[in-house]
DNA sequence: ATTGAAATTGCCCTTGGGGACAATTGCAAT
DNA sequence: ATTGCAATTGTCCCCAAGGGCAATTTCAAT
C-alpha cells in the first residue's frame, strides 16, 4: 500500500498566525492543509488522512480539547500537537494525558514545532501499521460464530480438546471441527499464531 | 504477601508548605513520610516502599525532574505527582511525558491533591502486581541456557520440532528435550502458557 | 418448500508432541 | 581427578491434534 505523503493539518482560527505556521511547515517540506475551525477540519474528512494535527485550543465553536476528545472517541488516532497562546499547566497536563503528543505555546520556536511535527508523524506511521493489522484481525474475529469463539477462548487457555468438549457438552470431534474452522477464519496456521492473535485481541489468557 | 499500608512520600524543601501537605494527607488517612530533599528521600531508601511520591520541582541539590529521571533509570516505578510553585507548561509536558501521573501547582486545592494521590496509589498497586509477575518470569527466562532460548524462540514462532531441529542442526529428539526443559523452567504446562510468557517477555512472535 | 449456513458427530489414518529409560560427550569447577 | 551441568541422541510408547470422508439436524431466510 503506497501511502500519499503525510499531511500536517493546521487548525487555528487566527488567520495570520495560521498562515505563518503553514508557511513554515511548507518551507520544511511538509504537505500542509489548513483549517480555520475544528468543524472545518472535520468536514474536510481530513481526519482520515495520515500525518498529524497542529491544533489551537481556544477557537470559536468546538475548541481544541473537545476536538481531541471527539477524535479519541472515534478511535481516530491522528497524533495531535497543541499549539496555543492561552494555555495553562492544568490544560497541558490534561491534553497530554488524553494522548496529545505535544503541547506548545505561542509564539513557538521554529525548531520546537518542527521537531514536534517530526515526532508526531513518525509516531503516526507506527500507529497506522498497528491499527491496520488490528482492524484486519478484528474483522476476522467478528466473523467467528459463537461456538467458534467459545472454543477459541478455551484453546488459548491451554485446554485440551477433550476437556473443551466436555465443558461445552459436545464431542471431541466437533471441537476439532470448530477449531479447524476458526484457525482458517483467523488465517493462522499454528497454535502459536492463534495465541498471538488472542493476545492482540486482548482476550484473557491464563498461563497455567 | 501482605503489604504494609501505602505510603505517600512528600519531598519538598519548603518546611512550612511540606508540613501543611503532610498534615492534609495524614488527615485524609494516609501513611506519610516527609523528606526535605531528593537526597534525603533517596537515602531513606523509601523508594522501595510502595505508594507514591509528591514531589516539588525546584529544590536545592537534585531537583524534582532529575530525581524523576533517576528513578526511571532504575526502573523504580513509584508514581510521581509533581507539585510546584514555579512550573511552566514546558516543564509539565516533559514531566508527564516522562511518566509523572500528575502535575499540580501551588497553592493546590485539597481535592485536587487528594484525588491525584488516590489515583497514583491505585496505579501503583496495579504496577506492582505487573512488575512482580514480570520480574519473576524474567528471572526464570534468564535461567534458560542459550540452546533453550533458541528453541524457545523457534517454538513460539510456530515452528515444528523437526524444522527447529534442522535449523539448529540437531536431532528432533534433542529439540524435544530442550523444549521439555524450558517448559519446566518457565513453569508452564501448555504451549498456550509458553506463548503467553513469550508475549509478556516481549519476544518477537510471527503469526504466520 | 427449498436452500444454506452452522453445529454436530463418527470412523479412521497420519503426524506431532510429551515423556520414560538410557547413554555419551565435553567443558568447567572443585 | 572427580563431579556436575549442558548438550546430544536413540528407541519406544502414548496421547493429542490435524484432517479426509460422510452424514444428520436445526434454524433461518427466500
Amino acid at each position: 500500500m503506497t501511502l500519499p505523503n503525510p499531511t500536517v493539518h493546521v487548525v487555528d482560527d487566527d488567520d495570520s498566525f495560521r498562515k505563518s505556521i503553514v508557511r513554515l511547515l511548507r518551507a520544511a517540506g511538509y504537505e500542509v492543509c489548513e483549517h480555520a475551525s475544528a468543524a472545518e477540519f472535520l468536514l474536510s474528512r481530513a481526519s482520515h488522512a495520515h500525518g498529524c494535527v497542529v491544533l489551537d485550543i481556544r477557537m470559536p465553536g468546538l475548541n481544541g480539547l473537545e476536538l481531541q476528545k471527539g477524535l479519541n472517541d472515534f478511535d481516530n488516532a491522528v497524533p495531535i500537537i497543541f499549539l496555543t497562546g492561552h494555555g495553562d499547566i492544568q490544560m497541558s497536563v490534561r491534553a497530554i494525558k488524553a494522548g496529545a503528543v505535544d503541547f506548545l505555546t505561542k509564539p513557538v520556536e521554529r525548531d520546537s514545532l518542527l521537531s514536534a511535527v517530526r515526532n508526531a508523524i513518525s509516531s503516526d506511521a507506527l500507529n497506522r501499521v498497528n491499527d491496520e493489522s488490528l482492524k484486519l484481525l478484528s474483522a476476522r474475529f467478528h466473523n467467528l460464530t459463537e461456538r467458534e469463539v467459545s472454543v477459541f477462548l478455551l484453546v488459548v487457555n491451554g485446554k485440551l480438546n477433550k476437556n473443551i468438549a466436555s465443558e461445552l457438552g459436545i464431542s471431541e470431534r466437533t471441537v476439532k471441527s470448530h477449531r479447524a474452522n476458526l484457525m482458517e477464519k483467523l488465517q493462522v496456521t499454528s497454535l502459536a499464531g492463534l495465541i498471538a492473535s488472542a493476545v492482540q485481541l486482548n482476550l484473557p489468557i491464563q498461563k497455567n
